[in-house]
DNA sequence: CTGAAATCTTACGAATTGTTACAAGAGGCG
DNA sequence: CGCCTCTTGTAACAATTCGTAAGATTTCAG
């Protein structure tokens, strides 16, 4: 899989020049064109991941083009406008833009807006949040624990969520009420005691020693530290 | 498929009433809530399909949220803020948001932004009759589950839109509530036994390990999430 | 070393979910 | 019409999850 190609069409060659040493430096393929004719021969050549359209061009209507290109070729495209009216946005963006955003602009904004772009693209079928540490692998889709000789332990999503709290903020004190603020919702009474539980029970499925466990440090009056360094795959 | 479902987490009750009614009016369900909390809470009835976030929330850390809500959920995510820095934004952006609002906004660009994540999420679903995964191929058309060694089993209508409601949404958690909601039983009484018969049927056909379900897997007190890669064709 | 507080662990029970058996209905076919 | 098969919901019971209670254990102060 190579790097996604992005497409900028901005009669502007200062635009032009800013956006592709932002986008490049951020690992992105791209082409520049300053014509919508031109931009248009390209397509037979070429298929962009990203388009980035200037409305204001001088040989079309920047709109009607977004359109077609949303339309038909599927791909994602961004309007880069010096029209901040609302109307503008919202017209544009029915038309089929996937964002608006308007000039001047930061180029590392743009980047980032792209970026979520296609981050939404690949997600719909690569959902894969894993996390190693210490010999494990801790299969958060699956809700399943693996051994370092790949074994496998199902986990429930009460424990779950400790352990991902855990992994979350590894070599870092985490303090009870902090802890049981994002997990156990509001009323706070004894659930203290059923935090305890949660813990034990993943310290177990986590083969630690009850006398001197190893990953899940407790701090007395203080809270826990889950030690190990942690490399999370998304 | 009833209308889409909008949860706006925002503690100003005048924003959520401002974004409510302009959502409504488009066409959308909505949801308020005004603290991190109780919304969290709801996730485990429903299953919204866009959430619009505030991330000066009282009771937690806006940006965690999202990131959080992005990453396990698959939801669409968009951030609505008063702090207008382009460093804001990109951090947002990268932490898993698909926008980033900036207050004060216009409410119909929230909608025409809404409707474009919409529109772009649902191209990559078709109203496609196959789909392949896992090595199985399943015929919307003629109800008929086809295995790797071509061996065919059939399924029956109410097998069959369990199955479609869990291929469309690959890898998301899919609550009950939303489950129940369309599949038939509008009135929530005891139709709770029916999915599960459904369901444990579903999972016979397709040679589940009921003690160790690779394909379907039950979330305790949430819903389902359906593991595997799909890929629909026509 | 001693006692109180904090934490761990085990056991139990309520709530949730899975599975099986059964009966009511919907066609198909002679 | 009568008989059969298939579908599908309901009921009953089994299995799982998870919080609570209670006793055991550990930690820290003095």
């Amino acid at each position: 899989m190579t790097e996604p190609l992005v497409t900028i069409l901005d009669d502007e060659p200062a635009i032009r020049s800013m956006l592709a040493s932002a986008l490049n430096e951020a690992g992105f393929r791209t082409m520049g064109f300053a014509r919508a004719t031109e931009f248009e021969a390209s397509l037979r050549t070429a298929t962009p991941d990203v388009c980035l359209v200037d409305l204001g061009l001088p040989d079309r209507d920047g709109l009607t083009l977004v359109h077609q290109l949303a339309l038909e070729q599927g791909a994602i495209v961004i309007i880069i406008s010096g029209r901040a009216q609302v109307q503008d946005r919202v017209t544009g963006l029915e038309l089929g833009a996937d964002d608006y955003i308007i000039k001047p602009f930061d180029p590392s904004e743009v980047v980032a807006r792209i970026r979520a772009r296609l981050r939404k693209d690949k997600s719909a079928n690569t959902t894969s949040t894993t996390a190693r540490f210490e010999g494990w692998i801790a299969h958060f889709d699956r809700y399943v624990l693996e051994n370092d000789d790949g074994q496998e332990t199902p986990f429930s999503h009460a424990e779950g969520e400790v352990l991902r709290l855990f992994l979350e903020s590894p070599k870092r004190l985490i303090s009870r009420a902090h802890m049981q603020e994002t997990l156990g919702g509001a009323a706070g009474e004894s659930f203290d005691r059923a935090m305890d539980v949660r813990i034990s029970r993943l310290r177990t499925k986590l083969n630690e020693d009850p006398k001197n466990p190893q990953l899940i440090k407790t701090i007395y009056g203080a809270g826990y530290i889950f030690l190990g360094d942690v490399n999370w795959e998304r």
